[in-house]
DNA sequence: TGAGTCACG
DNA sequence: ACGTACGTGACTCAG
């Protein structure tokens, strides 16, 4: 059998990868889209070609002969993407770590390698494949070099094929003709002339015919059209230079060692390394675990009889550390035997030997397991797990101190990742892998052990990050006045929504009649791809294009459009209230659980700023901004004999904006307790304090907004429907009444283009590997993000920190009244009527005093019998 | 599943 | 020249 030999073509392939990949960044903002594009489309054609002898070709940055010829005719060419640029060293490197022959030589295209390097293989009697995304590489197929060109076409990659005979069937001509084509129909991207007025048509029918442009030249006057006849003599040199250019080197002086190229195991250990780096966590599956040195798995114990199960128990009650995990119930276990939690093992790791999968069974139930982890959290100094919040469900942790999520930790470390899996927090943290497909008891083993093992390792970063007072002193008492949120839930009036349902509901039908009669055609008003066609085609309204897919109709474009055309406002109205009935009326009512209450998550997890996140439903978005919308506040009640206390900190953002960036004036206004909106607008339009209007003072309160969202002239226009110069000035004003302000703002996009991120007042970090962008719009986000997430996150920080102490101290002094919502800068306590003045202490005693800052933190304080009242 | 829209801070 | 305010989540449509 012919060996095989497989050329990659190395900044082609980077360069196709590179555009079909989506932007993809690792933890230290290096750009990897290229590198794991390239990879994967090795990978396939590995597992397709298994050849024998591997080798990628690069271009050394050395102007070259055939650079030079050309560079006389259109200059040079656009120069690589930074996000490309970067990655070329990557890709050397990673290659190398997989032990894969990289060739470069000055002087010579990659082409040129490519050609040089096929030839002398194919005439050793082997199989080639070149794999290229260029199609100038055609005209070096042969019946045994073949040249596979790979499509990325979402997600998947498909390859085309070309042996000598298949370029024939594809183009009519011979890999060797197709030279001669591309000398006359010439190449823009490559900068080969190629003889005028003649296309890829002409080109092709006229080498057909002649076999070759000199053969053509020589039938020149028989050529058609005319234009080809005429232009082929009169372009004869720059023909017959283009045919040079568009030639690829099959003969070039290239000393390479075949044997370097042999095609070995690339999962090496660097490899993995390298690409637990650039997380790849798919290709790292390629991986062979085995071979990865996963030896903890052979520690891993199954354990069935009572008498095992109890004494592993009594063991971990004498650690000092425990992993735990949970795993689902099995579906196929009778539900007779099901556990009501829906869990059915759990997985217990307490040293690298003991790591334990433990099945509930007849004889063992999962709630004798719970209690026995309740005395185990009770005895350890630290009890670990992925999700403390949930597990608190089941498993009473008695000395909340001992506690420690590994999620929360792994969040801190790198807020800006989607979730917080535990392998990857193994593959992270403790350099292990697991297999994707593991399942059962050694999925548990291998969470508990992964809970077990990171703590040290998490705490470790968390203190070189300077955020282990924030994890120990904040987020993880969280965890418990979250876990407690959820649990007191909020009650909700069933029927009431109900009622605000039905009525949505019959207004929404008469709007739905008066729209389809004044369109004269029914149609679907919620698909805003058919509103757009009825709006902007079918009735002309003017308004044109703005979204990818077809016209805009946000509320934005809508509203200009009302006064003129009454069917707009229908729309708009009617959106409002499809709006109302479908998230608030009918989506709250699904969550109201048999005690009457709405059970809502809080995720501690998700936001890049430190915020809070509320799901299932969001209470965090509940409607206040129009009068209809803000009613469903009504239905928000508390049970009987209390009433709800709302605390909401008074423009807490601009505050610490005042504080962090030390502002005189800013300061002494909030000690003054001045109206701030009011203050800016007098002293950025110099304007007597008095004296300003209230548009003056809704711009000025814009500009402040604008401040803490990371200001851009562009941004306050759009806002304040003001030309961008304006908005320039206004900026500009503002910056040189409050230069404080200014050099805070630019410090902080500085000290994120030298560290890589921001930190809040409490450590919290944001990483920001936007601002390594080559793209400008990249780049100008990762300045706004600078400038705002340590204002955003120090709220957050503030808030967290007030949230612990409320409910600490309504816990401490035995108090029926319980926090049950937090919205941002919000809190919502439900307070028995007898502790109502307790609570209002409490509430602004522990607000108030969450931070010190250089300026008061001031708050509004309401008591209600429903949330409308109340806020 | 992604895009568009809109509810909140 | 580029084309935007920062941070979220739920619902709907359409491919």
């Amino acid at each position: 059998m012919r060996e095989k030999i497989v050329l990659i073509d190395g900044h082609s392939i980077l360069n196709r990868a590179f555009y079909g990949v989506p932007d993809l960044t690792n933890a230290e903002g290096l750009h990897t889209n290229a590198v794991y594009g390239f990879l994967n489309i090795m990978f396939k054609i590995l597992e397709t070609e298994k050849p024998q002898y591997l080798m990628v070709t690069f271009d050394v940055h050395a102007p070259t002969f055939r650079h030079k010829m050309y560079a006389e005719y259109k200059g040079t060419r656009k120069p690589m993407a930074e996000e490309l640029r970067q990655q070329v060293p990557v890709i050397k490197e990673v290659l190398r770590a997989m032990h894969i022959a990289i060739i470069e030589k000055a002087g010579l295209e990659a082409d040129d390698l490519l050609g040089t390097i096929s030839r002398q293989c194919e005439e050793k009697g082997m199989d080639v494949a070149i794999i290229s995304g260029d199609r100038d590489t055609l005209q070096l197929a042969t019946d045994h070099v073949k040249i596979r060109i790979p499509k990325t076409k979402q997600g998947n990659t498909e390859v085309e094929d070309y042996l000598a005979e298949d370029v024939i069937a594809r183009y009519q001509v011979t890999p060797k003709e197709f030279i001669d084509v591309k000398a006359l129909m010439g190449d823009a991207a490559d900068n080969i002339p190629g003889v005028p007025g003649i296309g890829e048509k002409t080109a092709t029918k006229i080498i057909v015919d002649y076999g070759s442009i000199e053969n053509a030249h020589e039938h020149a006057d028989e050529l058609k059209p005319p234009r080809a006849s005429k232009n082929i003599v009169e372009f004869w040199e720059q023909a017959q230079m283009s045919k040079v250019l568009a030639t690829i080197d099959v003969d070039a002086e290239i000393a390479f060692d075949l044997a370097s190229a042999k095609h070995e195991n690339p999962y090496t250990k660097e490899a993995y390394d390298y690409f637990q780096k650039l997380q790849f966590k798919n290709l790292l599956s390629r991986f062979d675990v085995e071979a990865s040195s996963n030896d903890i798995e052979e520690k891993f114990q199954s354990i069935h009889e009572k008498s095992d199960i109890i004494r592993v128990m009594e063991q971990a009650k004498k650690a000092k550390t425990v992993g735990i995990a949970f795993s689902e119930e099995s579906e196929f276990v009778l539900p007779l035997f099901a556990h009501k939690s829906g869990i059915g093992k759990i997985g217990i790791a307490f040293s690298a030997d003991d790591i334990y999968a433990i099945s509930s069974t007849e004889e063992v139930s999962m709630e004798f397991l719970f209690e026995e982890l309740t005395d185990i959290a009770g005895k350890v100094d630290t009890f670990s797990m992925m999700n403390i919040k949930e597990a608190m469900k089941h498993v009473r942790i008695p000395d909340r101190t001992k506690a420690y999520d590994v999620t929360v930790a792994a969040y801190l470390l790198n807020p800006i990742k989607n979730d917080y899996v535990f392998q990857d927090v193994a593959r992270e943290h403790l350099g292990m892998m697991i297999d994707e497909q593991t399942e059962g008891d050694a999925l548990a083993c291998y969470e508990a052990y992964t809970a077990f093992a990171a703590v040290e390792p998490l705490k470790n970063k968390l203190e070189e990050d300077g955020m282990l007072h924030l994890f120990t002193d904040v987020e993880m008492p969280l965890v418990y006045t979250l876990f407690d949120m959820e649990q007191a839930g909020i009650r909700v009036q069933a029927e009431e929504l109900h009622a605000y349902s039905q009525e949505l509901g019959s207004r929404i039908v008469e709007l739905e009649k008066d729209i389809y009669e004044m369109a004269d055609e029914i149609f679907n008003i919620n698909s805003p791809k058919q509103l757009g066609v009825i709006l902007f085609e079918k009735m002309g309204l003017p308004g044109g294009k703005k979204t990818k897919t077809g016209y805009s109709t946000a509320a934005g474009v809508l509203e200009k459009l009302a006064p003129d055309y009454p069917i707009v406002s229908k729309i708009l109205e009617y959106r409002q209230l499809a709006k109302l009935k479908s998230t608030y009326a009918d989506g709250l009512a699904n969550f109201i659980s048999l005690d009457g209450r709405i059970h809502g998550k809080f995720n501690q997890t998700i936001t890049a700023t430190g915020r809070i996140s509320s799901t299932e439903p969001n209470l965090q978005n509940i409607p206040i901004r129009t009068e209809l919308g803000r009613l469903f506040r009504k239905v928000f009640i508390p049970e009987e004999g209390f009433v709800l206390v709302d605390a909401d900190y008074s423009q807490i953002e601009l505050r610490i904006l005042a504080h962090c960036s030390e502002d005189e004036h800013l300061i002494q206004a909030y000690k003054d307790a001045k109206d701030i909106h009011r203050m800016t607008a007098s002293q950025v339009f110099h304007i007597p304090f008095d004296e300003v209007t209230d548009l003056e003072r809704r711009n000025a309160k814009a500009v402040n907004f604008g401040i803490v969202y990371g200001i851009s002239s562009f941004g306050l226009s759009q806002n304040i429907s003001i030309t961008r110069k304006e908005a320039a000035k206004y900026i500009e004003s503002y910056f040189e009444t409050y230069p404080g302000i200014k050099r805070f703002l630019d410090h902080a996009v500085s000290q994120a283009k030298e560290l890589g991120y921001v930190t809040t007042l409490f450590g919290r970090r944001r990483p920001v590997p936007e601002l390594k962008s080559s793209n400008f719009m990249q780049r100008s986000f990762g300045e706004r993000v600078a400038m705002n997430a340590p204002i955003q996150g120090t709220a957050a920080d503030i808030i967290k920190i007030a949230m612990v102490r409320v409910n600490q101290a309504l816990k401490e002094q035995h108090m029926k009244s319980r926090l049950i919502l937090q919205v941002h800068d919000e809190l919502l306590v439900e307070a028995h009527e007898s502790e109502i003045d307790e609570v209002k202490k409490i509430l602004e005693k522990n607000m108030m005093e969450a931070a010190d800052l250089r300026v008061p933190l001031s708050i509004d304080l309401n008591v209600g019998k429903n949330w409308f009242e109340a806020h």
